[in-house]
DNA sequence: TTTTATTTGTAACGGTCACTAAAGAATCCT
DNA sequence: AGGATTCTTTAGTGACCGTTACAAATAAAA
């Protein structure tokens, strides 16, 4: 039993994977908002009905560009998710958020923690919020994994710092700099008994 | 010999401080780009030809405001200042970026660290940046005075940290949970013998 | 070949953006 | 009173926003 694949009416005229990582480009430089329809269908090089008959609207296809962001983004944290103790785990997440967030040929910090920052779309706040919270919910896990004694708690100093730290990297604080901020902080935190 | 206070053509219609106040609160709670003129002349309840003669344009509009913004700061990390150890300036630090970003009737987190992330005028960019290049000076005088090993480095993460408790007060983190981080994170700083 | 389905380019939608020209209104100075 | 100065109101600028109606174009299915 044979199937075909081919679509009936006219067959679309640019690549939609690529389409999506030109927006990801995008929207991480520039943040949602000021990422307009114009810059996107200049860039992509397609009318702006194409991009809707594509995705659906601005938000659709900035949830599909912020998937592919997270594909892109989880080589980075890898190594610090299988990290078996936690001053390596707090230590390795530190520093791939730099690594990450000061890449070149790409936006500087995170685009789930400041691509949405300041804009006024809820679609467009909610997709990054969920995120978000995803996220935390994966460092309590491993926390407790780990062994931390209050994960909660340190979930919310993790996801702060990275936050601090994607905000640094859009303020144009340099890649070494940021490494030594990254070194000093995971020191410290792993270092203290408390934890 | 007297002097005449008095201006000669019509008298303002409207309170020019006021205006910076209600300008304030608009762009510290929506930010620069996603506080619109028209948003602005209705809350302030003044024509847009009134704004434009007394403040000359958004952007200039926008640093009165921050001045307004950093005047009322003060207080809050004034404390923080008068520190005479480095446990206690950091602690305080925290502490007081945790108050200043989480009150009630007023815009979540910093206004200067956060208020233009991801505007696109350069004129506005350009006012909190001066303003975050100047606090970091300041930093690393405090940090001096106090025997920082590395003020320039402590400046970085103390600034970073304070850029992570803004952005996770924006994304809704509760005050009480800002509170833990931020001392989780003082006592870590400053409990390390590297620092 | 005709029908059906899908994408394309053209051109526009109503709305908002920051900003301003022009004229009337309100005050002081002479 | 009359002129000078400053502000306010009305109305509008051109540019951009996200989005879409419409019809030509291109493909497979009938």
């Amino acid at each position: 039993m044979t199937v075909t694949n081919k679509k009936r009416g006219r067959p679309r005229g640019f690549d939609k994977t690529q389409a999506q990582e030109i927006a990801l480009k995008l929207f991480w430089e520039d943040g949602y908002e000021a990422t307009g329809l114009s810059k996107l269908t200049k860039a992509i090089g397609v009318g702006a009905p194409s991009l809707y008959a594509a995705f659906g609207s601005k938000a659709q296809l900035f949830e599909k560009a912020v998937n592919l962001y997270q594909a892109q983004c989880t080589p980075f944290f890898q190594d610090a998710f299988s990290a078996s103790n936690l001053p390596d785990f707090i230590c390795l997440l530190f520093d791939s958020a730099v690594k990450s967030y000061t890449q070149k040929n790409s936006g500087r910090g995170c685009l789930i923690l400041d691509g949405t920052r300041n804009a006024s779309d809820p679609e467009a706040l909610e997709i990054t919020q969920k995120i978000r919270e995803n996220f935390h919910r994966q460092l309590v896990d491993k926390l407790t994994q780990l062994g931390a004694k209050e994960p909660e708690k340190m979930a919310d100093v993790c996801q702060t710092t990275m936050t601090g730290l994607s905000g640094a990297a859009r303020h144009g604080l340099s890649r070494d700099k940021m490494h030594d901020v990254a070194q000093i902080l995971a020191h410290s935190i792993h270092g203290n008994p408390n934890q």
